[in-house]
DNA sequence: AACGTTTCCGAAAACGTTTCCGGAGATATA
DNA sequence: TATATCTCCGGAAACGTTTTCGGAAACGTT
């Protein structure tokens, strides 16, 4: 159970510690038969050099910290792949931690991250944050934090995000080019970014095709299965049945299309449906959802591309901004059929 | 960006760092009124004690390490929820790694999270994994290690899985007692226990009713959505189609599901199909998909639980084995209409 | 021969804690 | 009054590293 450590070589070979250090650091100041002979017998010994100790006196620590609201949902798990993937190839470690939705866990995440000294952070933030001034201390002390999909426009970082107005403009487009005249729109939560862009991209829409916008035809539903399906089934019971449906992401398109089906509508002949941020189940449920992908991976990889940079350059850094693209990918659920 | 130390509050009390250290660890040797003056003071600078430096000293971190193959599917997801549901109440941190299903970056993950002095590990092995050895050793140390569905046998600890035997077994009961003759297993890749376990619970089932297994019928497909894809398409290229399909999980027969479907099957009234380890798909797929639903948070909180036992008993410590109960969640996709 | 350079290495301080040891003052006991 | 016992606190060592500083030896230059 006992650690090996530098002492320990260091009794072994005879030597000071602060030449294994040497050895290890690959520093000019030794010479090349005593380093290899260091790091042999070390190897042998089975030493590695304690990072705790290391990022004791470094005062970092080849940590980041992750915080992101769920992984229940496969878009935050792929998001971490990608920021994995530059992380560990750079020798840092990735922790991980979820907020559950919650501002407070969130922040107690964000504190505990920090006082494990990692050297960075990437978040994406609840619903109901409001934590803003916490992060604004934060920044103002330098602290390198890049945010990703969920962010504050009150919050001067780099940011990685895609553009919702315009691939919520292009997804409404896609309905109306498709002839559908009299569509819905299931909003997410006020008060999030991404729900006031994609609702504005499906006015815009509108707008530029001159189709009015019926008063209630924009419906704030939520971000679950369960919130798309109860708007659906007030729909049903007012009877009020429209052409198709812009949903604010995949769960309340995928909770809208199980109630109609319930009801024994058929998708799309009777209702066109649309989602947003693909999930694994779009194209797998019946009929195929079109969805709007974002490249998560890459999502994560630019994040963790950012926080990188920032990290390096102690000092002088201009947060950036960065969109990527989104691709809708068109399936049955949106497709009239002549 | 300078961090305060336990030095910085001291400097401002007049008073030694031993002090402030017994005042939050709440030592019986100082005096109340003092420690109550510290902590207010500390509190309002903003200090909180630095975790490497305790974890230095200490020898221990507070933090318990978690390795899975993957997070892409919603399993090891939800497992790791129910793990932090635990540590985070006990005040530790859960760092998660995952290996990727390799070996190697499995036995890097496990080495690096030694490195970090983790107090315990959590462990789903890897498909191809030979670090038995390495685990060994670890458990000879006395380090302790959870495992939790992929097991290896040779390894003396505490486990947590289902009864994959068990719930194979009622899963191809069921299929039976629907009056399906013909039918095919879709088997994992060997080497995995639970593989096997599954496979040998679908053989029983038929002695017990006495039905006969035809050479072919048991097939090696694979974990993922293109192995049932491959195999299904094999079968049907062949002319081969069996009356119903139990899978080794849900990813295999979805695809299974999704290249009959694509070949003017209907189901189940052509082929039946039953999964396992119920994933977010199941219920959501057309036709809703029969399979057996692992208690996965549960899962989590119980090897959470038995590390947390380990770690605490320092020194003697019996390993365990927890079988927890699955459930066969019957829906369309295995009921024989008439 | 005297001096300056270079090469290599050891000693020690530092990172931020906790804890053991001892000591000062106060109180209780003889 | 002298001694023993508490109560509370400061000093210093320890955890495992890295790095600065300085010094010894070897070498080159005049």
């Amino acid at each position: 159970m006992k650690h090996i450590t530098i002492k320990d070589v260091a009794k072994k070979l005879n030597c000071s510690v602060s030449t294994i250090s040497r050895a290890f650091n690959d520093k000019y100041d030794i010479r090349k038969e005593t380093r290899d002979h260091i790091l042999e017998t070390a190897k042998e010994m089975g030493y590695s050099p304690n990072p705790m100790a290391k990022s004791l006196l470094k005062q970092c620590s080849n940590q980041i910290g992750v915080v992101v609201p769920e992984f229940i949902n496969a878009f935050f798990p792929e998001v971490i792949i990608g920021i994995q993937e530059v992380f560990i190839k750079k020798g840092y470690q990735v922790l991980i931690m979820q907020s559950g939705e919650s501002q407070i866990t969130e922040l107690e995440n964000v504190k505990t991250l920090e006082n494990n000294m990692v050297d960075g952070m990437i978040i994406s933030l609840s619903l109901e944050t409001k934590n803003v001034d916490y992060y604004k201390k934060l920044i103002q002390q330098g602290f390198p934090l890049v945010f990703f999909n969920r962010v504050s426009n009150e919050l001067e970082t780099s940011k990685v995000l895609i553009d919702d107005y315009k691939w919520a403009f292009f997804a409404t487009e896609h309905l109306i080019y498709q002839g559908y005249k009299k569509i819905f729109h299931f909003s997410g939560p006020e008060g999030l970014m991404f729900t006031q862009n994609r609702k504005n991209g499906f006015i815009d829409a509108h707008r530029k095709h001159k189709l009015p916008i019926e008063n209630d035809s924009i419906i704030t539903a939520g971000l679950m299965i369960n919130d798309g399906e109860r708007e659906m089934e007030k729909l049903i019971n007012e009877n009020n049945i429209p052409e198709a449906i812009f949903a604010v992401n995949d769960p309340t398109a995928i909770g809208a299309m199980k109630m109609l089906k319930k009801h024994g509508y058929k998708i799309p002949e009777d209702v066109a449906l649309v989602g947003f941020t693909e999930s694994r189940l779009a194209p797998l449920i019946d009929p195929p959802l079109t969805s709007v992908a974002q490249p998560t991976k890459e999502i994560g990889r630019t994040a963790a591309l950012l926080l990188l940079e920032q990290i390096e350059s102690k000092g002088i850094f201009v947060p950036q901004t960065v969109i990527l693209n989104g691709r809708l990918n068109i399936r049955e659920s949106s497709m009239k059929l002549k």
